[in-house]
DNA sequence: AGAAAAATTGCAAACGTTTGCAATCGTGTT
DNA sequence: AACACGATTGCAAACGTTTGCAATTTTTCT
């Protein structure tokens, strides 16, 4: 008597931790409570009844852990951010944080976790092996090629369940989801072009493929135009850009008449910067930028810039990392990139 | 023959999956090359290294998800957002996008994973105790208390390892970290009036409690001065908050002369709706946000605001959940805000 | 009523790892 | 040469769930 009354302090009085603590309680075997639980296979319905009673009363929940190795399905999609140069630079990027909200918001709507990885391949040969073979996600989506083009394309061929984010290029093997860079370089140019500019500049590193797939799209329009354009390395990292571009920016502002910023993070510090300058945008200098980030339409004066669907990329990334997941071999998806004109070009 | 041949198509000839079939090529047992991979217990020099080779040549990965359930630890903590609303807001909410960033790399330093879950508790009941009871995570950090302060507190005395971002009360029993919101008010305010305005409003929503708090705080400093202040409920839906914005600016443009945001966001784009009224910031009005995001060192003019520091706000709530995960009893963390003076007020 | 078919349920073997305990091996001691 | 003592290793039982198969119950049909 004492005891019980003891015990009424916790609010679940034993708790009840596993399947079979539960299918002693109902009278059944562990067999019926898992199914019965599952919803799957046919059980009594009053059976049924009874044991989600029991279940809830105790705040019972099937341990996943348990579960996932015996359907050998986890359950949970593993996101890698492989952060190739700039380690400060990419994981709190704003683009990327918000492909990864739609990411999120994608994986969840099918039932799906959403585990996420920082990885840095310097420090670790074999992360995408490692995250693999864990055996902890059914599948794989990393965000950004980086630098591991080489080690996608080795681990592509071994395993199905894997989507990147990044850059396409001809006749390679993993699946990517991306925009066509090359014509949003393109875009972008005609547009400065279009504005009057006739000597141009291009800011940012154009080592990752995609920045470098931005300027090349840049550099066929220069040409076939006549017109001069040189590109200018830029780092992403947040506390350096600024410097970096102001040096730049001293060292070229007599010279040059447009902006192609590969990002738009780079084109709204660059604005920025002119202004500190003060040198007039559009009258001056021309800038575009790429992304079309929630800041650009926000920017003195509003900026011009080449529109990235980064919801759809999700979608597509999610879309067909389900296909793999089902055995499909899917291919690539190149998202069309949209030119906004505002106003700094 | 002409079978070998064939499988030599495959990288590695057949495949090494559990720890039994390592340990029979090694020609040990299998808790031996469990040992022996784990680097834990005490195996002989010349046998790990053995088996260490064989692992390394065939790619072999042990399970997680078998030595998870053995060891009934997961090496996942769980981050859990609840979306109380406004479901289209936060999960791409510039700040919670950083605290996230800011997170994931506090935790892969520690070794542990980032399970993200968005949850929207108006469609499931028990989110929390689902996510806990579920075995997958070993900790869960909650970002955001929302509208379920109540669910976090009745779950707070059960479940030692979980740590929440927010807003700190009197009393309450679920660890907390976050800034000191109420102070953050008082600042703001402080500002404001030093500035020179005496007729202020407060644009945000006070229903999170967070926000009723900057608010609290800033009613604290507008009475004891002899201010007026007045809140104008304003949603953080990027879409609709422009609009909302700019119906109050009109209702209320000739009465006031301060604004204080709830966020940075706002701030951000209360901003544009002035610029594009023509009205003089800060001459005509001031303006003073919170957050202190990237974005608000560079709106024109750059925006005072009240700085969190998310990252020292990311490393409490990991070294929190750290310390509760060896059973220690923590208290909140509230961490003091700081005011940024830059050209808006 | 009896048999066949259908619906439920129980049994027990997985899933792949970790780990306490016991067995074995090697070496130095008396 | 027998023994003791550590250092390694093997054995086998967990961890908690799912699921094929067989056994049981219920229903249906003749």
């Amino acid at each position: 008597m004492a005891d019980s009354d003891i015990t009424t302090t916790g609010v679940t009085p034993n708790r009840v931790r596993t399947i079979t603590d539960l299918a002693k309680i109902a009278g059944v075997s562990p067999g019926t409570v898992s199914r019965a639980l599952s919803g799957n296979s046919l059980v009594n319905t009053k059976t049924r009844e009874k044991i989600e009673t029991i279940a809830r009363e105790h705040g019972f929940r099937p341990n996943q852990m348990a579960s996932r190795l015996r359907r050998q399905k986890t359950g949970v999609i593993g996101v890698a951010i492989p952060l190739g140069h700039d380690v400060r630079q990419q994981i709190s990027d704003t683009f990327f944080m918000i492909l990864l909200g739609h990411l999120a918001d994608e994986l969840t709507e099918r039932g799906y976790d959403l585990m996420l990885r920082r990885v840095i391949p310097a420090e670790d040969e074999d992360w995408l092996d490692r995250y693999i073979g864990s055996g902890m996600v059914d599948g794989v989506i990393v965000i950004g090629q980086s630098d591991q083009f080489e080690r996608i394309e080795d681990v592509a061929d071994g395993y199905l369940p894997m989507v990147v984010w990044g850059n396409h290029q001809e006749g390679q093997r993993h699946c990517v989801v991306g925009t066509d860079n090359r014509l949003g370089g393109k875009l972008a140019t005609e547009r400065l072009i279009a504005s009057g500019a006739k000597s141009l500049a291009f800011l940012g590193d154009t080592q990752p493929i995609e920045f470098a797939a931005r300027f090349a799209g840049a550099k066929d329009v220069a040409d076939r135009m006549g017109v001069s354009i040189r590109a200018l390395s830029t780092h992403l990292s947040p506390d350096r850009t600024g410097e970096e571009i102001a040096e730049h920016l001293i060292e070229i502002e007599d010279s040059i008449d447009g902006i192609f910023a590969a990002t738009d993070t780079i084109a709204v510090t660059c604005l920025k910067e002119l202004r500190n300058r003060s040198i007039d945008v559009p009258r001056q200098l021309k800038v575009v930028g790429f992304d079309d980030l929630p800041i650009s339409s926000q920017t003195v004066p509003p900026l011009t810039t080449v529109r990235q669907d980064i919801a759809a990329g999700a979608k597509g990334l999610v879309d067909l990392l389900m296909r793999r997941l089902n055995g499909e071999d899917t291919e690539s998806l190149v998202l069309p990139p949209h030119l906004i004109g505002r106003e700094t070009a």
